[in-house]
RNA sequence: GUGCCAAUAGCUCAGCUGGAUAGAGCAAUAGCCUUCUAAGCUAUUGGUCAGAGGUUCGAUUCCUCUUUGGCACGCCA
């Protein structure tokens, strides 16, 4: 269980008798600014004050006092102007970690929801480019958080075989096979001489972005092709026309999506009898409501947030509204090298590959910066900048907390370890701090997998270890060749903790660094 | 022109559904290795939270306008 639920309980449990009245379960958890403040507060004397008629720290002051004869898990204090502080006990604290972090794989209840998560999607005409990696990272950290907190997830890749740049993409290599020029809608970059003597290029830059992916640690369930789905089309097209949402105009035929919230109808069927691009993608999302995912996540650039409203509307009109569609809009990645910007674009062939930087700086600290911004933010990455500051990367502090534990676990060796012989009574600082912030990781992981933000996850990371470093330096585990229990059983729940978090982000826990 | 995303320390970014003195990493300065890894620790320096209004007991957070940057606005894919 998480921490912040048994304290709502507590809290809400208390005020319902003491004040009788309702309060609802969604009241603000918070970290005071200070430590000695409390491990965790509630402001709950504002929220309470309007419904009481009273002032919010007399109600504070009452429900402290309640709290405290009531229960022996916290202490409670009340706090101007309105706040209701919390102190954990240590024989609770002692009880969440030894319930929750002892061992690995602490698991979240399993929720019987099945959710596809679709990602990167990348035209198979090159390489993958640093942008794709943002796709990548993002994508895969938010599958493990959300199969860590009880979801069936499914990963998909829709491979787009089928467009008209598979097309040019053809036209030229056979052109570059046999000296002529490259065509004017064909593709420039120095990359594709390695597939000219390919008859299906498309499928040699497949083959070559899933050897990218899959050492950046990123895996698929499946890789869906646009031309698999070709034959569904008309299926779909005439789901929405059962529905009344298709109609015939200027020869074209449309799709209803305004009845859906977009902001004009769109083309499906153009007047020549070809499909538009968004016809098969309609085919291709018919295909995962009818596959019987509750939940749909697509993951797309902000270069194709216009698409979003009638994505949507293609989804709630084919679903009944029944099934949960998110789409996470992530913003791009903007390529400096030494401060001058680099216009990335397959066309001219000026790109930075993912395999490059990659190669350049490692998996792990370039996962660490894609995934540790928030998706909204557009992230400024200089490669040259990158390259120097790679050494001093924030992945390396968190591996280093790790590694630096597993030396001592490893010089420790076999040690029967019984919770009940030591008690956590006289604690230093940063002991009880770390303790502390072991039993915050149940809700981070939580809270990082609704809100879908793997950033959220990779500050607690950076956080603890730094605290960790601290608790390193002024308490030693093996003390005068004497090991200290307490301690010991801390640094466990702390390798616990560091080792499940970096894999949710796709990043190894060394154990020597 | 319209819409979407943003603007926080010298740099890169956090700041959870509005809450108590705005944080971290890097960079800079000064210290710390005869006991578990110095890729570490401690201390110091550094911010009119783009600007102006508004809502509120309270705003970096919500609303409006302005400025600046990125992206998108096709019977392209």
């Amino acid at each position: 269980m998480m921490v912040s639920e048994i304290l709502k309980d507590i809290i809400i449990e208390n005020a319902n008798n003491l004040f009788k009245i309702k309060i609802d379960k969604n009241i603000k958890l918070e970290i005071p600014p200070s430590k000695q403040m409390g491990d965790f507060a509630f402001p709950i004397g504002f929220n309470l004050s309007k419904e009481l008629k009273q002032n919010p720290f007399s109600i504070v002051e009452k429900l402290s006092d309640n709290i405290n004869s009531n229960q022996n898990l916290i202490k409670t204090e009340p706090a101007r102007p309105g706040f209701l502080n919390i102190f954990l006990t240590n024989d609770f604290i002692k009880d969440l970690v030894k319930k929750n972090f002892e061992k690995e794989n602490f698991d979240f209840p399993k929720k019987d929801r099945k959710v596809i998560i679709e990602f990167v999607s990348a035209n198979p005409t090159g390489p993958l480019h640093i942008g794709h990696g943002r796709w990548a990272a993002l994508g895969d950290s938010i599958a493990r958080l959300l199969e860590k907190v009880g979801y069936d997830v499914y990963r998909e890749f829709y491979v787009n075989d089928a467009g008209k740049q598979i097309e040019n993409l053809k036209k030229t290599v056979v052109a570059l096979r046999k000296g002529e020029q490259i065509p004017e809608d064909g593709y420039r970059g120095e990359y594709i001489k390695e597939a000219i003597n390919e008859d299906n290029p498309h499928l040699y830059f497949l083959d070559q972005q899933k050897k990218t992916l899959e050492r950046f640690n990123v895996f698929f369930n499946n890789f869906f092709h646009e031309t698999q789905v070709y034959n569904n089309i008309t299926h779909a097209i005439e789901s929405l026309k059962a529905k009344g949402l298709i109609y015939e105009r200027d020869g074209a035929i449309w799709f209803k999506s305004t009845e859906y919230g977009d902001d004009k109808d769109r083309v499906l069927i153009k007047s020549d009898g070809s499909y538009t691009y968004f016809a098969p993608d309609i085919a291709y999302h018919l295909t995962k409501i009818e596959r019987g995912f509750d939940w749909i996540i697509d993951i797309l650039g902000a270069d194709h947030h216009g698409y979003v409203n009638r994505l949507s509307a293609a989804i709630k009109a084919l679903s009944n509204r029944e099934v949960r569609f998110s789409i996470i809009i992530g913003q791009l990645v903007n390529l400096f090298r030494d401060k001058e910007p680099v216009r990335m674009s397959k066309r001219t062939g000026d790109i930075i590959t993912l395999d490059e930087v990659i190669d350049e700086i490692g998996k792990d600290a370039l996962r660490y910066i894609l995934v540790s911004k928030k998706a909204s933010q557009s992230i400024d990455f200089d490669i040259e900048e990158v390259k120097r500051k790679s050494k001093s990367s924030p992945v390396f502090y968190i591996q280093y907390a790790f590694a630096r534990i597993n030396s001592i676990l490893s010089k420790v060796g076999d040690y029967n370890l019984d919770t009940d012989n030591f008690s956590l009574d006289n604690m230093n600082n940063s002991e009880r701090e770390l303790l502390i912030e072991i039993i915050k990781f149940k809700d981070t992981i939580f809270q990082a997998a609704i809100d879908m933000e793997p950033h959220i996850l990779a500050n607690y990371l950076l956080n603890i270890s730094g605290i960790f470093h601290n608790f390193y330096e002024t308490s030693r585990v093996i003390d005068n060749g004497i090991v200290v229990e307490h301690r010991l059983f801390i640094i466990k729940a702390v390798s616990n903790v560091l080792k499940e978090g970096l894999k949710i982000l796709g990043i190894e826990s060394p154990e020597k660094m």
